[in-house]
DNA sequence: AGTAAGTGCGCAATCGATTGCATTTTTATT
DNA sequence: AATAAAAATGCAATCGATTGCGCACTTACT
């Protein structure tokens, strides 16, 4: 059973004029008191103190952020709450800001355009101090999130940035990630290296299928386009990647999976046909997703320090913040390799257990 | 390079009294004009309307909340952001909260007490219309949320609930989840069934264990202690608990893990020692995580509706809202038995590709 | 005693939107 | 045309905390 407060008296909640009454002082004094503002005598400032607490005095910050015009609270959005690497990089950033004094808000874009552009208005209207962003792949247009800039509000961009902003952005280094599987694979003696790539409009894979060529020019193979196919990278498309790669004249004997989703799937495929990992064939993710490290077999692929990433981007927020969002560097975090059996023809490592 | 925009006007935002200067009419005209009121004439309206858009006007939140007490924000606790169960049941909150023009706030004790206790002070500080909490593994004592029902302030807890605080909650069927485990195990012919229990001061571990206990019983299996090993369910708590049991003089021959993790860890320790799963040993997880689908064997395991879960507890927090927090409902949802090969002796079900 | 410097505190405006209660303007009615 | 009724808008207080400026009162020092 619920009992509900009924018949007390609406004594809302106590303010700071409440304590000036009681006190039979000012309301501004109870004010620069509880901030400890020197001008007040210590006397006062512990009267002040004593009642508010034995009132249970809350400061109401709302009213408090509209004198200020500041609401203490870094906005976030991100395209899907519920990922690994996105609510990691959420971790990560709660952690600073909340050290810090800040409030987070969330919001998922779902990879929707229009959603995005809803988030951010609202965002905008509610008057964050500071926005981190990871835009959706659906999103073309950025005059959302110009306004920002333009009205000199803190803006951070993280992993899928947007060029033609000028604001601080923290990437991690997809570049030499897809360079370093690519060299990889080839050390482990593979020949013939596919990629799987992800939306070429979003920097990211950009990057990742950049670092693969340079790669492979590096090694003297040559590039060949049918060897490199597009997709969203869901599971399916990892699928029909492979489809269409082993259907070819001279498929090949290594993948390069531009996530570990695409990895599993394509590598679950090929169990099905009966072609061995990684004797048969070479498989690299990307991400270090959770799972890639307790399939079987374990799935070779790059670690991207989410939670640092999100601590950093806290970080750039709250400097941004300090000064008043004068600022633009591109912070490039360090990916890892981590070879597990999916890719590794000569000797085991990695051991669970 | 940046650009600042530095010798701008300070013309900070356009409110509603810039609007109401401009077309000589009173602020509050224009902020009943922005409501649709229609105590204002369309023609007005339509006109406010037009040059807002044009000013760039951007209604003040903070303003309107303190003048309306109420923030419009609905903060929700966990223990940890980047666990898929909380991240998902985070994604459903702010699916649901965000059509309902709500922001959602988000912050995570690490299942530490003390931080807890900080970040419910500070959303209550806040003013959140309502809270969405799972309490810490360490929090013993709830005084800081009990402040919310005091306040008559709409609190909704989901998973981690606590007992003693009248309010909505929203939990999954961890009783029938644990019996069904323990009964489909029983049907596959498996004699001597394990538990590898949690903490038993959350209720969701208690209640895995009394339906592994009741299921057992209402087939005539003796409960043996010997084979109920209680921990926090990390990983290395998965290897000890199986090895223990192995020990015993007479071992089981089936595990009813706690979660996915220690189903995972049990599974890699056996299958190291020569054991085959699901032949000479079956094992059933809890939580549906991703990996359980995707390492072999699959794991069998409870589907928990996560996000499903999250869109509940946001629209029972909502309806606290509206009807002023008197409400104490408590909402069990159903868990699912996903039969996967760790536990299936007879027949294969599911195949990825 | 008289001026200066220093200390402690209060007044009142401000942040931007909202709303009960007028007041003014328009329309309808006789 | 006069008056009632309806429609449109404005006034001013309010939400609770903050802060520049200034007043009153001490203390210090010549």
């Amino acid at each position: 059973m619920c009992f509900n407060q009924l018949a007390m008296h609406k004594k809302s909640e106590p303010t700071i004029h409440d304590i000036a009454r009681e006190l039979k002082i000012s309301a501004s004094t109870v004010s620069r008191a509880l901030q400890n503002n020197p001008r007040i005598s210590q006397k006062t400032r512990d009267k002040i103190r004593e009642l508010a607490e034995t009132m249970g005095y809350r400061p109401n910050t709302l009213a408090s952020n509209l004198r200020n015009k500041k609401s203490n609270t870094i906005g976030i959005v991100v395209p899907l709450i519920n990922r690994h690497f996105f609510s990691s990089v959420i971790s990560g950033v709660e952690e600073v800001a909340f050290k810090a004094g800040y409030t987070v808000v969330i919001s998922q874009s779902n990879d929707l355009a229009n959603k995005e552009i809803a988030i951010v208005q609202s965002m905008f209207a509610n008057r964050v101090d500071g926005l981190i962003v990871s835009i959706a792949m659906q999103s073309t247009t950025f005059e959302h999130l110009k306004i920002f800039k333009k009205r000199n509000i803190p803006l951070v961009f993280f992993d899928r940035v947007v060029p033609e902003i000028e604001t601080d952005k923290i990437v991690v280094d997809d570049y030499m990630g897809g360079f370093r599987v690519t060299q990889h694979l080839i050390d482990q003696g593979y020949q013939r290296i596919g990629h799987m790539a992800g939306p070429q409009n979003l920097m990211t894979y950009a990057d990742r299928k950049n670092g693969y060529a340079d790669a492979l020019k590096k090694n003297g193979i040559p590039y060949d386009e049918s060897l490199v196919i597009s997709s969203t990278l869901i599971s399916e498309s990892g699928v029909a990647a492979v489809q269409q790669m082993m259907e070819l004249p001279n498929p090949p004997d290594a993948i390069f999976c531009g996530n570990d989703t695409t990895a599993l799937s394509a590598m679950i495929y090929l169990r099905n046909k009966g072609i061995r990992i990684p004797e048969d064939m070479g498989i690299v993710g990307f991400s270090n997703e959770p799972f890639s490290k307790v399939v079987s077999p374990s799935i070779s692929t790059i670690a991207q320090p989410a939670f640092l990433m999100g601590q950093k981007a806290a970080e750039l927020i709250l400097h941004q913040i300090a000064h008043k969002g004068k600022s633009c560097q591109t912070v490039v975090l360090p990916t890892e390799l981590i070879i597990r059996e999916s890719s590794q023809r000569k000797k085991i490592t990695e051991k669970l257990f």
